[in-house]
DNA sequence: AACTAGATGAAATGTTATTACATATCACGA
DNA sequence: TCGTGATATGTAATAACATTTCATCTAGTT
């Protein structure tokens, strides 16, 4: 398993790709993608960092797709709920997953310099939290697990100050 | 290691000792430990649950230690900076640290029914996370690992719905 | 006494997120 | 085809969380 996000790729078809993944898999499980569904993924895959709910809202606003901050966080939860994308605690953030569902608990690498994020796996059963998480009889469900540090391209400029 | 917070336990003397630890760190360490600071590391204590900044503030406020945000979250700031308390992420919430100075990487197991919050520990340098950022290059410095479930309290009600 | 660093007081503001309720849209069964 | 119910959208208001700024104070040092 190989972090996803500190790599150069082919940007334009992994955006395309992203939403074509996502409206097969709303139109096999009967849910709406709508346009500013559509549109907030889109947002989401090309910026290709986390954003906040209101930079998302303000691309909304340009579009004529939405004004009010409800706006943002409906579409975003959609995404989220359904596996299109991540919301990042530490930053308050929501980024495009990198793997629609093949992951289950994800995980996350934060850039404290730059802010960029890399998506990747944990396995929380296994390991200290999973023991602790039986040993008190606690089922987890749901993991975040982010690890906050410097990415590569910021040690490469050697600001790791 | 087991995970503290969803035991019984001798409060008072858990505050009194948490405080008296805080207390003689803070002396060793030329660290003033006001009384504003250590109000706040009691009221954590005390509560043994995350509060938000402005549960905290309300506090203080009551008892006239101060009456504006940064009042609260400079002290919250302080406690979390030196090891006396953590900050919740998922909860935007802060809580006393259950094993001070012992706990480079500490986790957490979150009810999603009561909000009791234990604190465990984590080992990312081992499992996939540690392994996705050696392979990236990424140097993680601190973690966030919080787990969401239902905690055994929570299951005994027969609540898990 | 003067200087310095850290701590506090206080006002204002910035940022993130939700509630509430009205309206619209669409799939489905009568 | 007409409800009807479930889901989605529009909009205003407000709640909740957090920071900036600058003035003042205090303790320790020179």
């Amino acid at each position: 398993m190989e972090a996803v996000g500190f790599a150069d790729h082919d940007h334009d078809a992994c955006v395309a790709d992203g939403v074509m993944a996502a409206e097969a898999f709303c139109a096999e499980n009967s849910l709406k993608f709508t346009p500013a569904r559509r549109r907030v993924l889109e947002i989401l895959l090309e910026e290709h960092r986390a954003l906040g709910a209101y930079d998302v809202l303000e691309r909304l606003k340009e579009e004529g797709l939405g004004s009010q901050p409800p706006v943002a966080y409906r579409c975003l939860d959609f995404l989220v709920t359904h596996g299109f994308a991540h919301r990042i605690e530490r930053l308050n953030a929501f980024i495009a997953c990198a793997r629609p569902h093949t992951n289950h608990f994800p995980a996350f690498l934060i850039c404290r310099l730059c802010d960029s994020v890399a998506e990747t796996t944990s396995a929380p059963s296994k390991g200290l939290l999973g023991n602790a998480a039986r040993e008190a009889g606690f089922v987890i469900e749901q993991t975040v697990v982010e690890a906050i540090g410097v990415c590569p391209d910021c040690r490469a400029a050697g600001l790791p100050a």
